[in-house]
DNA sequence: ATAGGTGCAAAGGATTTGCATGGAA
DNA sequence: TTCCATGCAAATCCTTTGCACCTAT
């Protein structure tokens, strides 16, 4: 079975929360795991539907908040208003690009302590926070529009 | 007529691009002026028929972009999906309260140039970005639940 | 007179929910 | 057998649009 660790880590999660482990969620699973970047619902659904095409928009949907839940995605919304989901890894923020919508991750030492100083100057006690730069990339910025 | 320095900007965006002086955009306007945070949609179209109960939700939606074509308010949007707005002002971003929705504006040059540096790095053609901190505000760190 | 503006209701798009059926445990 | 999961359709939420009427210019 590929993505070996991911079912299993799933199956634990299922068993844990009395929750039952099928054939949806262990395909949602491998399909989302073996996409690299930020996919949409749509999309994923797209994805799920071209080797399952029985399985519906609400059991992609619910699923993804399973695992999301079982720490296996995140969600992210960028501008769009499209919620997007990544396989969960460590922290790091995102540069769009308006263009041709390619995303880019980062992560940054410098601009993680500005925030403490930031949230500790305001007395907040800081959960998440969110960091995105919209732009066109290097490939997009000769062009009139872009596709993608 | 309060306000009458945005009132004047108004009226001439207006002239400018030939579209009409009305009481609809007048009144909106100055309404929106009298709030100093970041409203919603839905709140602002209460205030609107607290003192013109004629005016209709799609007037002030529209009557709301209009403000932000013409530079005088700009429009937010936070993890609730809901967009807001705010009276245009020079750039900053933002701590959010997840218990009592509480908005606190921040501004950090080393943040600024950190950015730069990443944009640079990945040859990105920087137009705008957003950051928001999310967590508990001083007030809402005692609670277990928060309103307001 | 003539564009543009308004307000209602209806549409829109992404996501969620109700409900009867299906399938793990 | 029991309860959770599924899939469809309908509902939801915020926001936008169509359209007939209205009103600045």
């Amino acid at each position: 079975m590929a993505h070996e660790l991911e079912q299993k880590a799933l199956a634990s999660y299922l068993e844990d929360h009395n929750l039952k482990h099928t054939k949806q969620r262990e395909a949602i699973l491998s399909i989302f795991l073996d996409i690299k970047g930020h996919i949409t619902g749509e999309e994923l659904y797209q994805r799920v539907r071209e080797q399952h095409s029985n399985i519906g928009y609400t059991t992609v949907y619910r699923t993804m908040k399973l695992l999301c839940d079982a720490g296996l995605a995140s969600e992210r919304h960028f501008d769009d208003g499209i919620t997007r989901y990544e396989i969960e890894h460590e922290h790091h923020d995102h540069l769009v690009c308006l263009r041709c919508g390619k995303i880019i991750e980062f992560e940054c030492q410098k601009i993680e302590s500005a925030q403490d100083e930031i949230v500790k100057r305001h007395d907040f006690q800081l959960l998440r926070h969110r960091h995105e730069l919209y732009g066109h990339c290097s490939e997009c910025q000769g062009k009139e529009r872009g596709g993608s």
